[in-house]
DNA sequence: ATCCAGGGTG
DNA sequence: CACCCTGGAT
């Protein structure tokens, strides 16, 4: 992924004057009513400072300004170079990081600094280019663009979630945007659209729109440069855009994830079989979980029986085996842990632990028919078990507490 | 309480 | 293409 060398063969739905005509609304809109006071901005200096460029748009990328602002301050006070970014302990980057989330971008960040450092010491500069700012860990495409554009006055363009509302809304561009046929549309056009000098004060003049007038809702059109020609605000429709596909709504499915527990305090685990979810990994054994308000039982959705049928063999012996066992949940605590959520592609998951003690002469029937059946199964202890590759909704249960 | 935005990674 | 994590909107 990387941003376009060269113009597609685009039409684009706006005529030449406007094309031509957007940028110089942009640079004036900016000078006059653009934000100019934010401290990572180098647009003011003939001696712009990229490190400080590249520190705010890592934040920026998931955060709004007004929450980097402080954390952006405390960075620039504590590592004021890129080279004190390098040097320092994990640990007092995660410090400074805490609470912006995403932390696998401090992550990034730090191994940022290490590979800028490397690239400095070894051209005696911050990468000049597009492409050698994407090379650094947390870097893509749009931030790469705003570094070069903002951080080192060169030519680059930007096309992030803000640039995305305002042309989508201008030039009345209905794809999907999380397509990446409408995303290649719209690096197309802002690439036509940014001019080759002051693409840095175009880049930031398009983030302050759409931060601050083109916004998600109730857009202050009266006050746009680009009103006059905006396909959405003559549609009457600048909220229609962009178009996103909308997630569908996801059903609920609803499972007990069974703690079978023996004497000697090992749990039943099975590996799944390899096709299907969670193929090969392990797991508690899973059990349709009927839905129950008081002593009355809830219609079933016809959703929750398909699934119901997808449970696998071994699951079905030990379902099986518990009714015709008459095992019932005896010992299950009066502060049972709740249903852990899990959501996947197309629905959500409440899996509900439920503890299940099983007497020796018990726990050796059920392995034996699990043996007979030829299920892959293991008795281990929580501790253990962590050790297998367990998917994401077996480490939520666990986290839970619900084995303890 | 629930939904959603946000850019990059593996 | 799922996932990361928090804050803001409703």
């Amino acid at each position: 992924m990387t941003q376009p060398t060269a113009l597609p063969n685009t039409a684009f739905t706006q005529p030449a004057e406007s094309l031509d005509s957007f940028a110089p609304r942009i640079l004036e809109w900016f000078e006059t009513h653009g934000r100019h006071d934010l401290p990572w901005q180098q647009h003011q200096t003939d001696t712009p400072n990229p490190y400080m460029v590249w520190l705010s748009e890592v934040m920026l990328q998931q955060t709004q300004v007004a929450t980097v602002l402080p954390y952006f301050a405390r960075f620039m006070e504590s590592f004021p170079t890129v080279q004190d970014l390098a040097a320092a302990d994990w640990d007092a980057v995660a410090e400074h990081w805490a609470g912006l989330g995403y932390y696998a971008r401090a992550r990034n960040l730090h191994k940022g600094a290490k590979q800028l450092v490397a690239v400095i010491n070894e051209t005696g500069n911050f990468p000049q280019t597009v492409d050698g700012w994407q090379a650094i860990a947390g870097v893509g495409p749009s931030t790469a663009g705003a570094i070069v554009a903002m951080g080192l006055h060169g030519y680059g363009v930007i096309c992030d979630g803000n640039v995305k509302r305002v042309l989508t809304r201008w030039a009345g561009i209905d794809g999907d945007i999380t397509k990446s046929a409408t995303d290649k549309v719209l690096w197309a056009l802002a690439t036509r659209l940014t001019p080759r000098a002051h693409s840095g004060r175009f880049a930031q003049g398009m983030m302050d729109m759409g931060a601050t007038l083109c916004i998600r809702r109730k857009p202050a059109c009266l006050l746009c440069p680009l009103q006059a020609d905006c396909i959405a605000h003559a549609q009457g429709r600048e909220t229609d855009y962009p178009v996103k596909a909308k997630k569908q709504a996801k059903p609920s499915k609803f499972s007990k994830a069974l703690l079978l527990q023996n004497p000697a305090g090992e749990l039943l685990w099975l590996q799944r079989p390899d096709n299907g979810i969670w193929g090969g990994l392990w797991s508690l054994p899973l059990a349709f979980e009927q839905k129950t308000q008081g002593k009355k039982v809830l219609s079933v959705a016809t959703e929750d029986k398909a699934f119901e049928a997808e449970y696998s063999t071994a699951e079905q012996i030990i379902d099986t085996w518990l009714k015709k066992n008459k095992v019932v949940d005896a010992n299950q605590p009066m502060d049972a842990p709740a249903a852990i959520k899990h959501s996947l592609t197309h629905f959500h998951w409440f899996l509900t632990p439920h503890i299940q003690r099983v007497d020796s002469k018990d726990a050796q029937a059920l392995s034996d028919m699990l043996k007979a059946a030829d299920v892959r199964f293991v008795w281990q202890t929580v501790d253990v078990a962590t050790a297998l590759s367990l998917p994401r909704a077996m480490v939520k249960i666990l986290d839970s507490g619900a084995a303890e």
